[in-house]
DNA sequence: CGTATTTGACCCGCGC
DNA sequence: GCGCGGGTCAAATACG
């Protein structure tokens, strides 16, 4: 990629639509040169707001007069039981970005594009300072997935969205490249529990205060968009997940080098598809949740990402997936296997939009995802490429293009802020 | 027959 | 140092 070369339009041109350029061009116009969305917009809260609203439905028109169709209202009314997460002193409002059916996540889970690669192009390409707090980005919705985004225990490392890139570091970073990732990422795992669900913190737990502790003083110095990552040295499990909390959750944490992304997705399937071939290696019950947590490592040769399933405790029909790692490579093409004919049994392979499944990486990226999806979700599948493409200030998208390219970067992700919806929407509109 | 899943055993890190 | 629990391995089994 091109991130630290400064060809960011030439990937852009590559691979966003006229209209998500467009519309990029227009946060462009509004960041004032600076972070469009993470900065302009540091209020995360979600709740909703009648003004914001009525804006946001002004912006929607006017966006979707300009850049040619309609714009879906984003959906936040669910995310309201989110908040909790945001009113917990251990978590500073965040962003929720919603993610409605039929969107596809994959860029998340696929791509270094989306998260690490976004981060490569943001972040300097010299040692950030290990001060910054952890960051988070999160994503909730009527439908499937919040997201969170979250630097383990790394201070507040402000990001140049519009940093002029230095050194090039836009070279998948690799032994031999030597090139500078990003420090401190061998943190320890973030307590993912913590992150999506301040609420089951048992308080009186000595790591917990810790924990609290820990996160009251990052807050200090964050004023949004982060969730402090207590220096849990051991992942905590998921079953703490309470069903009023928020009902999907994506975290991305970072644990040795490596990304975890978590993802609450209400599903009747003990395996959402996400558009990736995996392969159960284990299986095994866990304290605290009834419900077997199974180890899938996806089967594409040389990938090693892995995924854990398990049901929320509370909830079987929240499935909670934490990947582990990214992908470094695109969704496989559907197959005429057994895999793809077992969707309805929870199976990895489902290329069905409207099955209940995440609908990660099922879309092939010479097809526009408004030809795969119903209608209704197309406009918004392209509002999440504008939104992803707005947030991450990015100019490649990863999913749904065809370049194949593979980016390595795991490191040197940011896990940079990524706005919700709401604040999108704030962002085009101002 | 090839591939995927199951499942008990084992390893290892963490907390006490 | 020990026990617990999470994660992984690998042989057996199932399935198409």
């Amino acid at each position: 990629m091109s991130d630290c070369d400064g060809n960011f339009m030439d990937d852009f041109s590559a691979l966003s639509s006229p209209r998500i350029r467009e519309a990029l061009a227009m946060l462009d116009q509004n960041e004032n040169g600076r972070y469009p969305i993470s900065e302009t917009f540091p209020q995360t809260n979600v709740s909703p707001d009648p003004q914001s609203e009525q804006r946001s439905g002004g912006l929607r028109d006017r966006m979707a007069a300009k850049l040619g169709f309609d714009i879906p209202p984003l959906e936040i009314g669910r995310v309201s039981p989110s908040a909790n997460l945001f009113s917990n002193p251990i978590l500073v409002p965040s962003p929720i970005l919603v993610i409605s059916p039929g969107l596809s996540l994959s860029p998340f889970l696929q791509s270094p594009n989306m998260l690490s690669n976004s981060s490569s192009q943001i972040i300097p390409p010299c040692p950030l300072p290990n001060d910054a707090p952890p960051e988070t980005v999160e994503s909730s919705g009527d439908a499937h997935a919040m997201m969170i985004i979250s630097n383990n225990n790394l201070p507040h490392q402000p990001i140049e969205v519009d940093l002029p890139p230095q050194g090039g570091s836009d070279d998948i970073p690799t032994e031999n490249s030597g090139a500078p990732l990003v420090p401190s990422f061998d943190s320890e795992v973030v307590a993912e529990a913590d992150v999506m669900n301040p609420i089951s913190l048992e308080s009186g737990s000595k790591d917990d205060n810790k924990d609290r502790e820990y996160n009251q003083e990052e807050d200090k110095v964050e004023d949004h968009n982060v969730v402090v990552e207590p220096p849990s040295r051991k992942r905590k499990s998921l079953v703490n997940i309470k069903e009023n909390m928020v009902s999907n959750i994506i975290g991305v944490t970072r644990r040795n080098k490596t990304q975890r992304v978590i993802i609450q997705v209400e599903s009747e399937e003990d395996h959402p598809d996400d558009g990736f071939r995996w392969r159960k290696y284990g299986q095994k019950v866990v304290t605290g949740n009834a419900n077997p947590r199974s180890y899938y490592r996806c089967t594409y040769t040389g990938c090693e990402v892995k995924k854990l399933v398990e049901k929320n405790v509370d909830n079987v029909k929240l499935v909670v997936a934490t990947y582990d790692g990214i992908h470094e490579h695109v969704p496989p093409p559907e197959r005429k296997s057994k895999s793809s004919t077992k969707n309805q049994s929870g199976s990895s392979i489902s290329q069905d939009p409207s099955s209940q499944t995440l609908g990660l990486g099922m879309l092939p990226s010479s097809v526009s995802t408004s030809q795969l999806l119903p209608s209704p979700l197309a406009p918004q599948m392209d509002m999440m490429q504008y939104y992803m493409d707005g947030l991450s200030k990015l100019p490649s998208l990863p999913v749904n293009q065809n370049h194949g390219s593979v980016n390595r970067d795991d490191e040197t992700m940011t896990d940079r802020v990524i706005s919700d919806g709401t604040e999108v929407y704030k962002a085009i509109r101002d």
